[in-house]
DNA sequence: ACAAATTGCGCAATAC
DNA sequence: GGTATTGCGCAATTTG
């Protein structure tokens, strides 16, 4: 609950919002206001130097309208960018998760290949030992082992 | 940048910070700034509204090092979170590229997989067709066109 | 010139 | 009794 630093005021603060400014002094921390500088061109007499406007005075009607507004937009901003890294950050899951899935797949695939490689190869060597024994044995020979493993480079 | 942070500073002024109250009306809008009201523990009629101590006066010394330590603490909390977020999107890229390796990885994969199965398929035809035929002609067939098309589901 | 949007900052309440 | 977070308002800038 917003309270009015100063005096307190505390306890049931009355319903009337109360705003409060602050100034203080800040005698340390040597913040470099290090600011612009056009670099003055040499000695040119150019007098432009745009000064600050005030705008108005603080106590101004406008002022505190265009203040209000400005508290409005401010809150709505942030609003808006938590939402974002929010969304953000639901993204990140969402394409975890879509990369398991397809790691998954390519496991499947893998496997897959592996095994049609494996039996072509094994189907190649009886090719070729018929060929070199066109008589051989009486059964259709089953080689005991055609290991053939990895396969894909990248 | 960052002449004067707060309110006015006007100039060089006082070296001694003014705070300033705005005893303005100020309607804070529909701001709803509820808060509190601490449940009062059963129906006791015990008047214990636990005030929160002032901690001390504005321009007590402990009050002034205080703040300042929060300040700096909020600029590092504020700095953090901000970088948190810039890390994040980060990840979405790099999990977004991840996942365009992975798409094509498996479109290769499903590629030659279909290869395979397709050169499975016309040997298997050629099979067929020498046990249905044993003397076939003199050359090793080779059919027409064994078309197979699709290959994975999911 | 101008209004809304962003951004940095300090304060205070509160969570840890 | 300390830092860490969070909502809030101010003011300077940036944007459209």
């Amino acid at each position: 609950m917003s309270r009015a630093p100063q005096a307190d005021t505390h306890t049931l603060g009355p319903p009337n919002g109360v705003s409060v400014i602050q100034t203080h002094t800040h005698p340390l921390s040597a913040a470099a206001t290090q600011q612009d500088t056009h670099t003055n061109t040499g000695g040119a007499p150019a007098p432009a130097v745009r000064m600050k406007k005030p705008h108005q005075e603080k106590d101004s009607d406008e002022y505190r309208q265009r203040r209000e507004r400005n508290n409005l937009a401010v809150k709505k901003s942030r609003q808006r960018s938590k939402q974002k890294a929010q969304d953000t950050q639901q993204r990140v899951n969402e394409l975890k998760e879509e990369n398991e899935r397809l790691e998954a797949k390519i496991k499947l695939l893998s496997k897959e290949l592996s095994v049609l490689k494996d039996l072509f190869l094994e189907h190649a060597h009886n090719l070729a030992d018929n060929a070199t024994q066109p008589t051989s044995n009486a059964d259709t020979g089953s080689s005991p082992a055609h290991n053939n493993g990895s396969t894909n480079g990248q």
